[in-house]
DNA sequence: GCACGAATTGATCGAACGATCAATAGCCGG
DNA sequence: CCGGCTATTGATCGTTCGATCAATTCGTGC
């Protein structure tokens, strides 16, 4: 039992990181099943086991990579949790700059997701953005009333945050191409815009 | 010979707009030329009649995009070729999300491109963006050794001005989705939020 | 060591894909 | 009113798509 469960989540999971790298290069329609089969090196006909349909199979990859990215953001606010809000938001920044650094896939995958009013994304939306997006943008009110953080809309704030972190990484190819250099800016340099952007004051050495 | 060219030019300049959104929404391998076709209303033939095929489409609605753009570009340095650097750079950053808000297409369908290394972004880089970006890459350094612009990474500068300005008015769909707003927010919030990232003191009432 | 269930494959379906091409419709100068 | 050019269509080719399904391999419990 346990080595077959094994072989299967390995295969299993396989197939969820290579049809995660399709998706975000790609696109969902622009992807095609036996393409990721390829990829991961078994038959096509084993993608639709494991995953009843092609949009299963795009529903599994993003709640293997929200479970992950939710459970190190609870992390970072149980961290934090002695902090002012301010800070809090900041050190969930700083996590959402290295998500986007180490995994730029998943920014990819929302912004291709994000741009038109489908099926997934009302998905997307309702199972695992909207939790994020409350808390944080209530976080940004109360560190605005406290005027501890710069007034404006905060959903403006709340988008640029993702903007700046995302952006950065996930456009890295045409970056590397238009400047030559190799690596993408340093996560520190990142975070650093978004504090000014909220304007908190810099506090910590 | 007018009215055949008139006529000629109403359904090529159809099928490019048809075309852009189509390839902005679901990307350029996700897109069907047959679909972009029946949402003109002509035979599917037609446009590879007037496009020698789906990736002369793509150039062809990624040139008329650009050339635009870029003229309007040229026409704000030029309106504003007495201010200081950083005031000049404003007025560019204030065109780019006026631009990004009456057509989030532009951002859609440059941040699906950037994304991987294809034959395509290379194009789009060598042909339209490395002139817009090697000229605005200088501006800010100009404005930084004068001191007048936040230091750091110059690109990373750069890319934040698209990334707030795009991903405020591409992602639409998703925000308003979890917002319920149905108008996004205004370009002046947009702009004081670039301005107040670039560091450049509000000296514009 | 056999039987059973889970994992994996190969063959195949109808539909949609990009592309090609011959045929036709529409228009303008002569 | 016709000859020639451009714009447009419909039919069709070979390929690839997502999906289905029967057949086969494989590991484990009994």
């Amino acid at each position: 039992m346990k080595a077959r469960t094994r072989a299967a989540g390995t295969a299993r999971s396989r197939i969820i990181r290579a049809a995660r790298a399709r998706f975000a290069s790609v696109g969902f329609e622009g992807a095609s099943t036996r393409q990721i089969a390829e990829d991961v090196g078994v038959a096509q006909s084993l993608l639709l086991y494991h995953f009843a349909s092609k949009e299963s199979l795009w529903k599994a990859v993003m709640d293997d990579l929200f479970v992950s990215a939710r459970a190190r953001l609870d992390e970072a606010e149980q961290a934090s949790r002695d902090a002012t809000i301010p800070e809090r938001l900041m050190a969930v920044a700083r996590l959402i700059v290295r998500l986007a650094a180490e995994q730029p896939d998943i920014h990819r995958l929302m912004t291709i997701e994000g741009r038109s009013e489908s099926g997934r994304l009302r998905w997307l939306v309702e199972r695992h953005l909207r939790p994020i997006h409350e808390k944080y943008i209530a976080w940004i009110r109360r560190g605005q009333r406290a005027r501890l953080i710069r007034s404006g809309d905060p959903i403006l704030l709340y988008y640029s945050i993702f903007a700046i972190a995302g952006t950065t990484y996930s456009l890295a190819p045409e970056i590397k191409l238009l400047t030559g250099t190799t690596s993408p800016p340093a996560p520190a340099a990142v975070e650093a815009l978004i504090r000014s952007l909220l304007q908190i004051e810099t506090e910590t050495p």
